[in-house]
DNA sequence: GCGAGTCAAGGTAGG
DNA sequence: CCTACCTTGACTCGC
């Protein structure tokens, strides 16, 4: 098991997604971001190694604008030495990485335009992963998306879509149950006809679930459709209600008493886990030290003290 | 230097 | 058909 969170850390003095607006495009904007971001995701990474934080979700934003019409810089040339180290650091410290797509990535969207947009979106982050030299264990999640009154047919129009993706994005490619449209037996569904594995999101599982079949049930139901040799350990998203919060919102800090209880009940199986709690690397840390202490989490894949850089 | 308004992209629910 | 809301961080502008 790794332990990991997502995209930013609040102890290092800086983010790999630095951005602009639209309005003040230009190519030194897009390349002076780019070289912020490249240098700080690597001091995060060097972070992560030296705590022993050896998943982590890549920010989508980390080209800006990179699938906009308006950006026809050639970011992947100009910058291919700088994803190449990055990636060799990567692969050295056995590090997992993941990227998640935003909410405007419907491959399964009614029109035409906005499946092209979102394949564009798509080959942008395969060419990240590629061009850091990672292998297919290296995943893109995305949610099924939007059910447009018929979930029967836009789960259809998902597998055709699906089908006519390139192969350097579907090799990636994983779908993570939502909180509202799809549940973990859609995405089986879509598994049946794709083979596309399903990343377990423990929090929105218990937000839309229509059976009685317990978290474990679908846990091992989801995380079975991961191919080790090709796909890796299982990915997956945990977080927890945050107390007093609106219905759905993520927690603040981390619950260890319910993280415990969930680690208990997926005891058996090796997956890497991703925590997606407001304060990212501290509760990632607490889970951590957490989990070292619990004697029955298995293959727990400890630090590995290699310097990074 | 600060706070408020706004930001590429879509969908759903409610009216 | 139209509007509010989803959900988050950070850019940008006006003061």
């Amino acid at each position: 098991m790794r332990i990991g969170y997502p995209c930013i850390n609040r102890t290092i003095d800086c983010t790999a997604n630095n951005t602009f607006r639209l309005k003040s495009y230009s190519e030194i904007r897009l390349i002076d971001s780019l070289n912020k971001n490249l240098e700080c995701l690597r001091k995060i990474l060097q972070f992560n190694v030296e705590n022993g934080l050896l998943f982590f979700r890549i920010s989508s934003d980390l080209v800006p604008f990179a699938s906009h019409p308006r950006n026809s810089f050639n970011w992947q040339k100009r910058f291919q030495e700088e994803f190449k180290g990055i990636g060799e650091h990567i692969i050295k410290n056995r590090i997992r990485i993941s990227m998640h797509p935003d909410q405007f990535t419907l491959i399964n969207s009614l029109t035409e335009e906005i499946f092209q947009r979102s394949k564009n979106e798509l080959e942008y982050h395969a060419e990240i992963l590629d061009l850091m030299n990672l292998d297919t264990t290296a995943k893109i999640q995305i949610h099924v998306g939007g059910v447009y009154g018929d979930k029967e047919k836009s789960i259809e129009r998902f597998i055709e879509r699906f089908n006519k993706l390139d192969k350097f994005v579907t090799r990636r490619l994983v779908i993570e149950n939502d909180d509202r449209l799809y549940n973990v037996n859609d995405c089986l569904k879509i598994n049946s006809e794709t083979h596309i594995p399903i990343l377990f999101d423990a929090f929105h599982h218990k937000l839309n679930n229509s059976t009685t079949q317990t978290t474990q049930e679908y846990f091992k139901l989801a995380t079975r459709t991961w191919n080790e040799k090709n796909d890796g350990a299982p990915m997956v998203d945990y977080s927890s209600q945050k107390p007093d919060g609106p219905p759905r919102q993520h927690a603040e800090t981390i619950d260890l008493a319910d993280f415990g209880f969930f680690l208990r009940q997926t005891e058996p199986f090796d997956y890497d886990v991703m925590l997606e709690i407001k304060d990212k690397e501290k509760s990632a840390l607490k889970a951590l030290d957490f989990a070292m202490g619990d004697l029955r989490v298995k293959n727990f894949n400890k630090l590995a003290s290699i310097k990074l850089f």
